[in-house]
DNA sequence: TCTGTAAGTCCCCAATTGGGGGATTTTTAC
DNA sequence: GTAAAAATCCCCCAATTGGGGACTTACAGA
């Protein structure tokens, strides 16, 4: 039987969601977790084949830690389950090295066959998710690693100054980053471009 | 047997939440659907004793559509189950004429003990929402109309002359409502206004 | 009635941001 | 092995914001 873990900050969904598997007899889920941390220390010590995770946690942000997972189980299989449904984060993902991409909003039926799939050694990304990445293919550029760690550093409401200390980094190249952020997400000051980036869930 | 409508725009959450009220047998689940107008529909068709309500729907806000659903089922027991833990919601929601909010991060075991005293006819806030409207009572004072309205406006990306223009007012005046927004806030520049507006649900 | 507190309006000045050009050196990708 | 992309830095200057007041109006409690 395949092993499953849960790692998903709302407890009961996570609870129900296991009941579901159980139910569906694809899989058994050996641990339930809501915060990465826990997720990394269960994953290594239980070594399941699966872990279906949440990228909204409380400790942090699930897709970033997938190298963790990876290092603590290097055969898991780590299958995001969200309600995000951002064609950057669904791209994201998968250079993370997803077997799967699972929006809240799939029913049981595609989620019992979306769990077969990944089984098989299939990566499976759940229909709307899909049409996301293939509709949305001109629209705003990617963020490169920089432009995103700047965003963040914006959003939690660093000035530029502030920026460019903790990163040592000059003035200068901050302010440029800021700049070609505005450019790329289409704002013309600070204020938008924290409303665009946790619209689109760029941080 | 208490009847159970759920609303959730996450179709695999409700589903999953349905199999633990089924498991317990405090309830049964009589309906699930995504949308506020499905759900009005089906409340007012199946006249359950309780109805599981996200706050956000595709088709707009939970809160907000309440009286819509007592209008189709005066005896309705609203309950919100939702991840949104700010104070302000809670307050609006029970402003609203609520009959429970759950966090969804409230394990198994509360969310039974939440049901049944609810089908009792008691009001059941959850733990953590309650420390959390507690707790807040001396947080952030509360904002006037005009600063509630300066702030959507900074949110959507309007700097404080367009903000003049479109109020009819001057420029100096807007400004020194950003400053009173970002005291009571306790922010020192408009990205973090912006983003404390969002957490917040201010705007 | 008086008083004071809150809301709403406005002014000045320094700091920061926004926008226009660059340039150079790594890294990545084909 | 070259070309593109990312990362770093630079200059300049106008516009905007951030932080210090100050002055009316309105409304509630002593």
């Amino acid at each position: 039987m395949t092993n499953v873990v849960i790692a998903d900050d709302h407890r009961i969904v996570a609870e129900g969601i296991a009941r579901l598997i159980e139910e569906s007899k694809t899989a058994s889920v050996v641990g339930i977790t809501s915060t990465i941390t826990d997720a990394v220390l269960l994953v290594s010590r239980l070594k399941p084949e699966i872990l279906l995770l949440d990228i909204a946690m409380t400790d942090g942000d699930g897709i970033e830690a997938i190298p963790r997972f990876k290092q603590a189980c290097p055969d898991l299989r780590v299958v995001i389950l969200t309600c995000y449904a951002e064609p950057s984060v669904i791209h994201r993902a998968m250079q993370a090295g997803i077997s799967g991409y699972l929006l809240k909003n799939i029913n049981k039926e595609e989620f019992v066959t979306a769990l077969n799939s990944i089984i098989t050694g299939q990566t499976y990304i759940c229909n709307e998710a899909k049409n996301l990445v293939s509709s949305n293919r001109e629209a705003s550029p990617a963020l490169t690693n920089r432009e995103r760690e700047i965003l963040q550093l914006i959003v939690q409401g660093y000035t530029i100054k502030e920026i460019a200390e903790k990163l040592y980094l000059g003035f200068e190249t901050i302010h440029s980053y800021t700049k070609s952020l505005r450019q790329k997400l289409g704002c013309n000051n600070s204020a938008s471009l924290v409303r665009v980036a946790i619209e689109r869930h760029l941080v």
